[in-house]
DNA sequence: TTTATTTGCGAAACCGGTTGCGTGTTACCA
DNA sequence: TGGTAACACGCAACCGGTTTCGCAAATAAA
């Protein structure tokens, strides 16, 4: 094993016998550079297999060509998707990207911005965690120049890229199929009330509700937890008890799909008979469920397309990211989860 | 917006009236500087919001602290679950992970390998992509210094660090399982020839055959294109083939589970009644599929936990990875699409 | 007090590629 | 033939930390 690739612009220019310089404009194809002295540079180059080394590049040019991904889980059918979405442009555009998961903990987002303020991303793509209840760090990044781009879930007071689906409408949607279906108490399922997507997805989902005048005295947006035992424990509670027991539901995360349908299945309460469900999700596998699951699907892999394009346009552009927002719409899978006809295969 | 984050070294020296050198030393709580210097140089350094250049010092270091992490497909339970596992470990030893997707293509492994040859990353992770007819780029960049370590999918003749399943014991016990269950036509169905890790699988598989005096004279093992259309197609024309149709399938892969859930219900083939399935997958709605999909469930978080510590201690330590193999055995979570009685709920 | 030793810091080279400027050569035109 | 411009390349500074070396002052030992 060689230790180390020893071959550098110097030692080009001491094979050919003429300035570091010269060879560094060679490679670049630089216009005052004859056509043979390249020629004699891209060979040697070739033959002594030189990589021009990325760090003395950066050193000047202050270009990484990299872009951090920051995403508060991946094994998820909708970030993993996104990421591959943004994948595509980036490779595409000759960036590489370096992913950072916040398991949702502000605490652990905020690290990652630290470690990001040395020059080694030209952008940053977040999503970010449901506890986010301060923003400063990312204002900080920004000030030093970095662009930044939010994707899905976004701060709402920063001016910079954001690419959201239709979440209003959405939620709309989801809660008026639900009425459609002939509930009449449709409940959603949240997992934070600090997120803007979700509140806008409740915000719809309200009023579609008062729109067909149903006005429920309680409270029917639930803020479940997402930790293991406390969700079943939560959702087990509501759904059990005759007061609260909804008949339609809609669930803002796919995260929350397994614990309510575990919880059904453990209760008895068979969907959509007893209940109808309607989830936020990407899931491929929606229609395999038992029942095959109604779902409001995101264009996950289009929002990480259009994030990236908007990061890399205003790193390599320098175009503002303020008032830039693309909405990618959401599409209703309708699936047996939420209809009336209890017929499936 | 500022432009740039001006502080450099250069600036503390200039305010504090000493060198760059000293500066730098004190900042690295160098045993040459005093404890008063050190003191007035952390605290203008966090005054004027220093942050060290990731080029500057990667420079001469020659580390960058990154990591690549090479997989063919990151919208799947398996590499998703394992790159969590690989995130873990490197954020607590203070690595980035650079993520790069093949999509199974070996064109798009070798471009990859080339933009790595730059200095980028310290060592590589790599579950390699299916039609790997060649690993001369692999071979490459490890001579030029560079770790690397396989997860999953493999290249046996590399001698470096690997961690995978067992992939022989799986495909046995899968096999075993069906005919266990009074299977008596049993396939196996893969994705490629050239995968190692397939062919073990395939080995164990048909072990568990021969010990059961299960000798069938026509071919067992099926290769099935991924592509969306061809795919269908195949698996349909073998499960409607009244001489070739199975009672029993071992799947190699996760991905061929949506299809060949289709194809049975197109084809009015009850699960598991008619046929019996059993797949390799780290599938989270295993259990909510109908029928529940009995698998052969890697410890994909583990095999990505060992895999990065392997590797941060070969940068680290300069560990040699010659003959480092590390075996995370699978699990064998048995549900109702291998059971022979069809009571689930 | 003299000689060693330690302590604290500055000067400068270095990592490897980039770039502005200057210079020598050739070519072209008047 | 003199003057000018285009051409091709070398030189050296620069990016921002790191590190070696050397020196002076302070302290310790003789």
């Amino acid at each position: 094993m060689i230790i180390q690739n020893p071959t550098t612009i110097k030692t080009i220019a001491a094979k050919l016998g003429i300035s570091k310089g010269t060879v560094s404009k060679a490679l670049q194809d630089s216009h005052e550079i004859s056509i043979a002295t390249k020629n004699r540079v891209l060979e040697a180059a070739s033959e002594l297999h030189y990589k021009p080394n990325h760090f003395a590049s950066g050193l000047k040019s202050r270009k990484s060509k990299a872009i951090a991904v920051i995403v508060p889980e991946i094994a998820d059918s909708f970030f993993s998707l996104a990421i591959k979405g943004i994948e595509t442009i980036t490779q595409k555009k000759g960036y590489h990207i370096n992913i950072y998961i916040t398991n949702d903990q502000i605490s652990k987002e905020k690290e990652i911005f630290k470690l990001l303020s040395d020059g080694r991303v030209d952008g940053v793509l977040i999503s970010i965690c449901r506890d986010a209840t301060c923003s400063d760090h990312i204002k900080e990044l920004m000030d030093i120049g970095i662009p930044l781009v939010f994707f899905d879930r976004a701060v709402e007071n920063i001016e910079t890229g954001r690419v959201v689906t239709d979440d209003f409408t959405s939620g709309y949607n989801a809660a008026r199929h639900l009425i459609e279906q002939g509930c009449k108490r449709v409940c959603f399922f949240s997992i934070s009330e600090n997120l803007s997507i979700l509140q806008k997805r409740v915000e719809g989902f309200k009023q579609a509700l008062s729109e067909n005048n149903i006005i429920d005295a309680c409270n029917n947006v639930y803020q479940i937890s997402t930790d293991g035992n406390k969700c079943i424990e939560t959702i087990t509670s509501l759904l059990s008890d005759p007061d609260l027991r909804p008949d339609g539901i809609v669930i803002s995360v796919e995260l929350l799909t397994i614990p309510i349908y575990m919880a059904c299945k453990a209760l008895n309460i068979s969907i959509p008979e007893d209940l109808k469900v309607i989830c936020f999700s990407n899931l491929q596998y929606a229609s395999l469920l038992s029942p095959p699951l109604t779902t409001i699907t995101q264009p996950a892999f289009e929002i990480g397309e259009q994030a990236a394009s908007l990061i890399c346009s205003a790193i390599t552009n320098n175009r503002s990211l303020k008032n830039e927002k693309i909405i990618c719409p959401s599409r209703l899978d309708v699936r047996n989860s939420s209809l009336v006809t209890g017929n499936w295969a």
